[in-house]
DNA sequence: CGCGAAAATAATATATGATATTCTTAAGTG
DNA sequence: CACTTAAGAATATCATATATTATTTTCGCG
């Protein structure tokens, strides 16, 4: 699947980054237009995104980009923190010098990263996501659980929606977080290491829920 | 979408009951027959269950039924003493009385259907996995996290197919431990009853695994 | 006789058009 | 103004066609 995966990834993308509004129809006929598919292709597509969540399918009704809501978010950011802090556990038991090359040189580019923004330049945002998810993702990744790194990389997905739709930056405290994170992980604390994550997670959500009032995005349920 | 709908539900089914076998390819013509839908709402359904993880989808390969093994079985149990156990914290501080009445409603019917199975009854198994089904629901459906909720159902239903693959009753042992959780729940301990249903779904992980060891269905990735 | 290349076959991925059903909206009626 | 009804729009489903890609078979060569 070419087309397919294509099609998938790039709507998938537009929901997350916000092209795709929350609550917005999926109307067959636009989305043909916007992303050259025909509707065979389009509605698997929808289907595998309704079942991770991000497209709503009501029956007889079309499909629509799921809404957002401060309950959703809550429960998504709690279920971050015990899907990551598990994988996180897992990983600091299995993960060998390999993996620790690799969470160093994931941190490092996402400093990097950080340092720039800290400097003023604020393009670039995918690139800094991505590599804040290459981060994470390094982390948890000797966890040894495909069926785990699945679910929590659809619940990060979702997570992040909702980082991008109040697009604020925690700037140097959230960099200080990364920086506490690698070295406790490398020292194999795994205690204080789930400890500084949860943290990290609920700043964000804290942070997030803040400015969601302030653009007064706030359905709740 | 009501055949697609019943398709899925048919499908999904066949996959978990072993009607469809692990590894097996799902040819699109054989699934047209068998099931008596087109070809565009048989690859809409395989796509939704491709994304839950019970087909597998690699490009331009078609589909398969997801193959079992010994270390996804481990993977799934653990990952549903994870989320379940935290479900049902949540669900112990939340549940009102509403809630405490559902649950004991939940386990009397699965109490008779267990009586009846000790007594010899052997028929009605999906009957009995229902009943199973609801029990354990009850106990966490006042967790009040559909996100969770949802993450927790897809990964029972793959217990579920391991269960049903080796199809062997626990008997007593299971019909007190549920005893056990039921009591520990209406009476709110929270620690007890999370280290009963953890190690009620480790004494089936255990069980199961000895099964498939004598049956000899034993791929290990 | 077996191994690998090439041809034949099968299956998939994608697109299009057609139809019945259902949803939504607008119009009309009491 | 509420309520029913009719018109229009959109969806769900199906059948069919085609290009592409996998798989299997055939065949020639070592």
């Amino acid at each position: 699947m070419t087309v397919g995966s294509t099609i998938y990834q790039t709507i998938k993308h537009d929901i997350i980054f916000g092209a795709l509004k929350p609550g917005e129809k999926l109307k067959l006929d636009m989305l043909k237009k916007r992303y050259d598919a025909s509707l065979s292709t389009l509605r698997e597509t929808l289907n595998r995104l309704a079942s991770e969540g991000f497209v709503d399918a009501p029956e007889q009704r079309g499909f629509y980009v799921h809404p957002i809501s401060v309950d959703d978010l809550r429960e998504i950011a709690n279920l971050r923190v015990l899907l990551e802090c598990h994988a996180l556990d897992l990983s600091l038991q299995k993960g060998d010098t390999e993996w620790e090359g690799n969470l160093v040189a994931a941190h490092h580019k996402l400093y990097r990263m950080e340092q720039e923004r800290l400097a003023g330049n604020q393009t670039k945002t995918e690139d800094w996501k991505r590599y804040d998810w290459e981060f994470h993702f390094a982390m948890i990744a000797a966890c040894d659980s495909k069926n785990l790194l699945d679910l929590h990389a659809t619940i990060f997905d979702k997570y992040l929606r909702y980082q991008m739709l109040v697009l604020t930056y925690r700037g140097e405290v959230a960099m200080r977080e990364h920086k506490a994170m690698l070295d406790s992980a490398l020292s194999r604390d795994a205690e204080l290491t789930k400890k500084l994550l949860a943290q990290h997670i609920e700043n964000g959500l804290i942070h997030c829920l803040e400015a969601m009032d302030e653009q007064e995005l706030i359905p709740q349920r």
